[in-house]
DNA sequence: CGGTAAGCGAGACGGTACGTCGCGTCTTAAG
DNA sequence: CTTAAGACGCGACGTACCGTCTCGCTTACCG
């Protein structure tokens, strides 16, 4: 997913890289990646789109799906780790949040790209995990451990599977449901349920 | 996802269209998919191996994507709903035996090439939603109803939901965790967690 | 030149070739031919216009080589040779006529092919010299021979060469005079430069 | 005939280019087309032969036919007129230079190529004869006229004409003779008719 | 007169080539 | 050394026909 920013060797000779080229590459690349999708994607069409020669992007990027991941790099959703509440009302703003971010053609899009990266190549799939998945698995699971005591949850339970079990479902829902259904009421029963199934008292 | 609207003639006419040389497209297609992956599939490639000419191939299907997807079908997994035991026991098997059966190179690509496929075009992803994704969610939901007395389940629960958040937590799993990981042991996990939290005495 | 006229086997058994098949499958290659141009012209093309299987064609010529050369030896010029007048008139109206039969696009698309199957293969060139263009000359020779005493016509002249140099002198203009230039004058002039070319008194 | 309308850019812009490129194309497709004929050439192995993509082809050309009628444009004949003698030798001495020039299979395969290109297209044949065809009659008509006193040509006659008879011969021996005839003989005897036909005395 | 071998329309088959598109690299002149 | 432009070798796309091969049906002849 790491895609090639090599740091321009510090005894930088003759004109630098233009700063302004970079942008309008990479605005480009997910203004059509929104319009067209990835498959019709070309990089003679970036390079059209954005002002600008081939060999600028290839400068940069290795290949179309360096430039691809990269671009998709830029709009990673956002936790809003800030929301006050009890846990379902929290936890059901994340959710509603990220949702928001990612029920797009671009958020989409971005998702899928993702999965099939991880599928084909269990390197990458591995490094991907480290970086970015896994902390933001450890981001829910620590405002979730913030209420523990307050909520009275279990004590043999694994947070991070319930993160994961949270996650797993809104992915679901998001890629796997029709755009017409209503996310919000599933995704709040949805919550309710994992929490119930952590709560102490039963 | 069937794409083979091949409107039969009422009174079929002229020479009628070989089944070995579709088995034997679909294998060469399945086979390569394995070895090269879906980006670096090629028509070409797929034609060569089945000893059969390109135009065999474009008079059953449309397109390389077409083609692809109606592969992939084949390999659907199959959701084994005959095992016996207590609903853990069920759901576990119901979900180990689905891993199995996609936890390879193929079903990795089948899943993350249906994913990218619901996400670009939402009329196929109404269909699909209809004909595969939700009889399979009522499939799982009707086992589970099945030990709704049993199990002291509430009442005040969409069935449908608990699938969604199973097979959402089983896709994630086989999608994003890296292959070293333990999938068994956060799958009985997570499962318990979800029965615990549609279970009566809470 | 000669295309498969198998004549069929004494024994025959079995259902016989139809001839209207036969003819209508000239007549659609003759019509297209016309339409479209030898280039253009293919079997597929012929067999749905004359309504009538691929095989149909194929059983009784080998190519569509063969076919195009059957249907358009089909219309090969006749030469009008009952014409009266002096050897000018006689000339001038056997050359018109041929003209008028073969300033058409069928009538080139002939010549033209003719030639290319001439200058590609010497043994067909060979052998359609002495079936073909070797009669055409000797029946004007012929011609130009009646009236050899009357129009006191050289005796050290090769007659043939008379002809080739008229043959010669019309399929130049037919095939690379624009079709706008008006033929008949400078045939008219052409033939009297020639016949003055060969008449004793000079 | 000319068919590379690249319509200059005013500042010439990117990557030139390559006349060796170009060169090594026009190269192979004569090379080709002497081997296999204009029949069984194709474009794909033209850039084999080449060592070039058919990309570099088609930014050149716009289709296979293209290719080809440039390419024998290259070996367009070269009518030698600055030959010294009196008239029949000099027309001799033309003739038997643009037969040996012609007479080979590149060469019948260009006049082919041309006949049947001319046959088809009236708008090509019109701008053909006003490039190619005329500039070639006006220039044997040069040399003729050249000789007018000299030879004592009658004054009635347009020299025009009498180039066309003797081209109109030349090509009908090139096409229709069979290879083993004696051309030489019966061009010399053809010119004396010619120019017989056209001297004053008579 | 009924059986049967060939003819027939239709269209699938394995191929070859077409002309197009996009990849990632290379070559210009200008900055 | 970067930039925009665009040519380059290459490989795949989806299409059009080639000439061959089944299909199920029809038709004339021969016994």
């Amino acid at each position: 997913m790491d895609t090639e920013h090599q740091s321009v060797p510090s005894v930088s000779r003759g004109r630098p890289r233009s700063t302004k080229v970079h942008r309008s590459i990479l605005e480009a690349t997910l203004a059509l990646l929104a319009e067209v999708g990835v498959e019709r994607l070309s990089i003679e069409m970036v390079a059209k789109r954005a002002g600008v020669g081939k060999s600028s992007i290839y400068r940069r990027w290795s290949s179309k799906e360096a430039l691809i991941v990269d671009a998709l790099e830029q709009i990673k959703p956002q936790l809003n780790t800030s929301i006050q509440g009890d846990l379902h009302e929290v936890l059901f703003e994340l959710a509603r949040n990220f949702i928001q971010q990612m029920n797009t053609p671009l958020g989409k899009q971005m998702l899928s790209m993702l999965i099939s990266t991880l599928s084909g190549n269990s390197q990458i799939s591995e490094s991907f995990w480290e970086k970015h998945s896994l902390p933001k698995t450890k981001e829910i699971s620590s405002v979730i451990e913030n209420y523990r005591e307050k909520e009275q949850l279990r004590n043999d339970i694994h947070i991070d599977l319930v993160s994961d079990l949270l996650i797993g479902f809104i992915m679901y829902q998001l890629l796997f449901k029709p755009p017409s259904s209503d996310l919000e009421t599933d995704l709040k029963e949805g919550i309710k349920v994992i929490l119930d199934g952590i709560s102490q008292s039963e």
